[in-house]
DNA sequence: CCATACCGAGAGCACTGCTCTCGAAAGTTC
DNA sequence: GAACTTTCGAGAGCAGTGCTCTCGGTATGG
């Protein structure tokens, strides 16, 4: 049961939280000040530390919260398509959509780790981890159906473990090949997408990004063995 | 023919720049400080000010000398071997080499870009330009000597157009699908190695990344029609 | 009803990027 | 060789940052 104030703490942690999201869209995350935040909220820059211990605290707070809706928006992508290649294209879509609604949040998630600062794992790698897992389970339902080409390729030794580990772990029937596979698609994905968002193409090279993204989407699935 | 001050200015200007480097290093850019490189140069910090106009003008200087030297790492690297698949293997093993070698300056080019910051495109295409440009040529070449399978795919109207640009710019007779095959190869390895590099897999999940790296490599090319 | 835990204010420290002025040295011109 | 001009480093200073400390007031739980 919640006392009274701690659901008034609660609700200004929360505030903290959505003014930061505010600030990490507009200057970007190594702008992101204290000060400014308590300005928005009518306090003292000191009174901000009853509530976060450090900058570096608010970040890994707005990091768990990107992951958390990028996380959400995949799952329920994931939902309608009936078949894996469709679910696979549908993730992706909700990936980009969120990223380019979402660029500095998917910045702080997906670019540079802010420097000095390293995210607790203990914190971070179970919102971090459920597009991956998302996209995994896609992958082992289509190999369930019969409905993935597992490539012939198979995994030197040692990743072979790491990857029969990892399908232990998360009882997978799909082969490391398939697994492996998986981790491409899922890869080459956050490729494609960083590089719209961080406009690493040129100013007006790709007038299509869209189409591009589709493209590269289904040259992926493809590979990854997807029909 | 230069005069002893400008090669002077010339030399302190590369000091700077030195120095730069090996604070991104350490600290990372968004604590990329004037004040400690004019400390490590025994100037006040007021003096770095006469060879560098502002923090963001040195985050140029040193993002253009990051391309430089990883699109000579990638062009030299592809020099050696006889076919394209190779080629390509040799590029992107350049590219992670490179990355692994030099974390901070690899996030400052392909990472998060820089708060507020926007990189002088008339500086940075160029060099910016070297890793995509060797690749394109690889699959170009791999068209010429009928070693690539262009895939099926016919990119949209809008893509298309782009692409043909791109072609005629570059004067590749590589065909519109071979191109954006081409660009979904580069984008997904660098999708591979912003992963690695940043430490988007958990910590100990794979073991073995230079193996997964390998089998990422072997999917992205056999997608993009490497034989 | 009162002791306690909480919470905001305020001052202050060390740091940052950047601007200004000032004097000295070096190079250029006559 | 003298006079002028450009360059360059020093120093002070401004506005901003993260973060720490202390000091009161206040709402809460026993």
């Amino acid at each position: 049961m919640a006392t009274a104030r701690e659901r008034a703490h609660a609700r200004t942690l929360e505030k903290i939280v959505a003014l930061g999201r505010d600030q990490l869209a507009e200057v970007g995350p190594a702008r992101l000040s204290l000060r400014e935040i308590a300005r928005g909220l009518g306090m003292v820059s000191s009174a901000v530390y009853r509530y976060v211990a450090s900058r570096d605290e608010l970040l890994t707070l707005l990091i768990v919260d990107a992951y958390q809706e990028l996380g959400q928006a995949v799952e329920s992508a994931i939902a309608e398509p009936p078949d894996p290649r469709q679910q696979y294209a549908a993730a992706g879509h909700a990936v980009r959509h969120w990223a380019l609604a979402n660029p500095a949040r998917y910045a702080l998630v997906f670019g540079t780790p802010v420097p000095g600062y390293h995210a607790p794992a203990e914190l971070t790698t179970g919102p971090g981890t459920r597009v991956i897992v998302a996209l995994v389970r896609i992958f082992d339902a289509a190999w369930q159906a019969g409905a993935l080409d597992v490539p012939q390729r198979e995994p030197g030794p040692a990743l072979l473990a790491d990857l029969e580990e990892i399908a232990r772990e998360y009882r997978l029937g799909l082969p490391p090949a398939g697994l492996a596979a998986a981790v491409t698609a899922w890869t080459g994905l956050f490729g494609a997408v960083s590089f719209e968002v961080f406009g690493q193409y040129g100013e007006n090279t790709f007038r299509a990004p869209e189409e591009l993204f589709e493209e590269q989407l289904a040259a992926l699935a493809t590979a990854a063995g997807l029909r």
